[in-house]
DNA sequence: TTGCAATAGTTGCACTTGCAATCAATTCGG
DNA sequence: CCGAATTGATTGCAAGTGCAACTATTGCAA
């Protein structure tokens, strides 16, 4: 869904005509519903919500997410493979991100003089200005799409059904 | 986040003291959580299952998912907007994915006697051979990554509140 | 009929992505 | 100290993506 970006859908369903008879074995059907659930449910949000960023503040998702890591960082500032990590991106990927975000003035990239391999990436004045304008329409678009659906005890659950999932797949991105 | 392909993640956190003290207004943190979680969950996963996908078969998550609609449909085929719609993604991305599991001899493109606007992709018997060979290990991984989180019944819950969301948030890809 | 609107797909374009190779700086073993 | 291994970040490359503009075909109205 690319934010755009990634390719976002799918279906697992009726295959055992094709599999053989089995294919229930392979997957169970309460799981391949669920699955699709998710798929579906993650690709319609994210669309959403990324369209409606970049139209309100000419800002992509994945810059929202960097900028918003910066903002909650000591000094405002990140090493670029702390912030790929946090990102959940990969570095090439960060690297050109910084880029962009380094062009529009929002952050600016230094060389630490103390390990002159370790580059901070920092969310300037201007850059903390777009946050906060972009952040209070973003936060409430979360709450419209995604946080409307469902009361407050329905929530909670679902956070740590959706962490038990997150914990067994932890592998960090950048090998 | 994403297979491949799509940005995945966000940190919504934390931004009251950036924003004002009435951050938790504008989204609940009990929702903010939720939706990191989901970002999380979603991300970690797909890229586990695309990159072994692609390494076992040769194939991305999303030609997998193209695939299993074709294999679902009635003769194997589908009209080319019905495919995109089916799997998500743009008319232009599925005119190019098209391209592609063509050139592999998976998929075949052929224009509609009846009405020659209209083009039928159509999953050749190599590509349901391909596919055959695909879905166990990528049903496995789904059953491991994904199914073996939850027991059953909070399976099916996940399932339902994952479709509330999708519901809240219908709409059609190719407007 | 004829010509305009609607529909189905494809293409041009600008961007984004990740992997692998590479460059640069630091650390560590001898 | 010095060269090899390690670590941090950037770049070449080959994809993949969506939007908007375009082509082709059909339907409909006068």
């Amino acid at each position: 869904m690319a934010t755009t970006g990634k390719p976002v859908s799918a279906e697992i369903e009726a295959l055992s005509a094709v599999l053989g008879t089995d294919a229930s074995k392979l997957l169970d059907p309460t799981v391949a519903k669920a699955w699709i659930a998710l798929l579906t449910a993650y690709g319609r949000v994210t669309r959403a919500l990324s369209s409606e960023l970049m139209d309100s503040s000419g800002m992509s998702l994945a810059d929202f997410d960097v900028m918003a890591q910066l903002v909650r960082s000591e000094e405002y500032r990140l090493r670029m493979s702390e912030l790929a990590d946090a990102a959940l991106i990969s570095k090439s990927g960060l690297t050109r991100r910084i880029d962009r975000l380094a062009v529009n003035g929002w952050v600016t990239r230094r060389r630490c003089t103390e390990d002159g391999r370790v580059h901070w990436a920092t969310l300037t004045p201007l850059g903390l200005r777009a946050f906060k304008g972009a952040a209070p329409g973003h936060l409430a678009a979360v709450a419209d799409r995604f946080g409307s659906a469902l009361p407050a005890s329905e929530m909670e659950r679902l956070t740590r059904d959706l962490l038990k999932i997150a914990a067994k797949n932890a592998e960090p991105i950048n090998s």
